[in-house]
DNA sequence: CAGAATCCAACGGGATACTG
DNA sequence: CAGTATCCCGTTGGATTCTG
């Protein structure tokens, strides 16, 4: 019984903290930018290369919320024309773990759909 | 050069096989209701007691696809009323990796916040 | 109990054109 | 190069009501 209330209790604040980790990283694209730059600094028009079907609207947008939670960090450099650079903060590197794991799931899934 | 170049590959294929995840479980609570399944066997009721702030429809909704992806199955009971039983299939159970990663990075991250 | 149906607002997200 | 602005549509998602 004790039991019972503790499991599902802590399944309750399982839930809520994956909710606050699906607000933070919502949209179609923020966990690969973040996978992105975790493998390397990269430049705006570097990532519109990269994230394939990303839309220069969206990639602005959510570089500017990733950057407003810390997760990355905008160094804006001193060349002619402006370069603007993005890299993974500190903090944002430790959803590494997390893109990895998900990356896994995904390539073992792909297969699975080819395999059909 | 050669490195760079399998690097550069290897992330263009982890950006594919993310966004396949982020299609997979796209929305705020999929990720949440596959949570919940892999705990126990639930009912649509419970789920919506259990998953604070999703409406009926959503739930419903969501339900249906993740059945469509073989991520979970729906039981029928010959009880009067009827009684509906969703559980996580065997499939669907190697996501557990997936939401505890996630599950663990919120919680942290709620500290940090609460402590920021 | 387990939904489906309907209505409606807000947001996500693509395309294109423009700016410094 | 690194964005911003605008337009526009489809989807998400909440509230409420209805059904077997």
């Amino acid at each position: 019984m004790e039991k019972e209330i503790s499991q599902t209790k802590e399944c309750a604040n399982t839930i809520m903290a994956i909710h606050d980790v699906m607000d933070l990283l919502n949209g179609k694209w923020k966990v690969s930018i973040i996978a992105c730059l975790c493998c390397k600094k990269m430049r705006y028009s570097d990532l519109l290369r990269e994230i394939k079907g990303i839309s220069g609207k969206m990639l602005s947008r959510d570089l500017k919320e990733l950057e407003i939670n810390q997760l990355i960090k905008r160094n804006v450099l001193n060349t002619q024309p402006v370069t603007v650079e993005y890299e993974i903060t500190e903090y944002g590197s430790t959803l590494k773990d997390l893109t990895s794991v998900i990356a896994d799931w995904g390539f073992k899934h792909r297969k699975k759909i080819m395999a059909g």
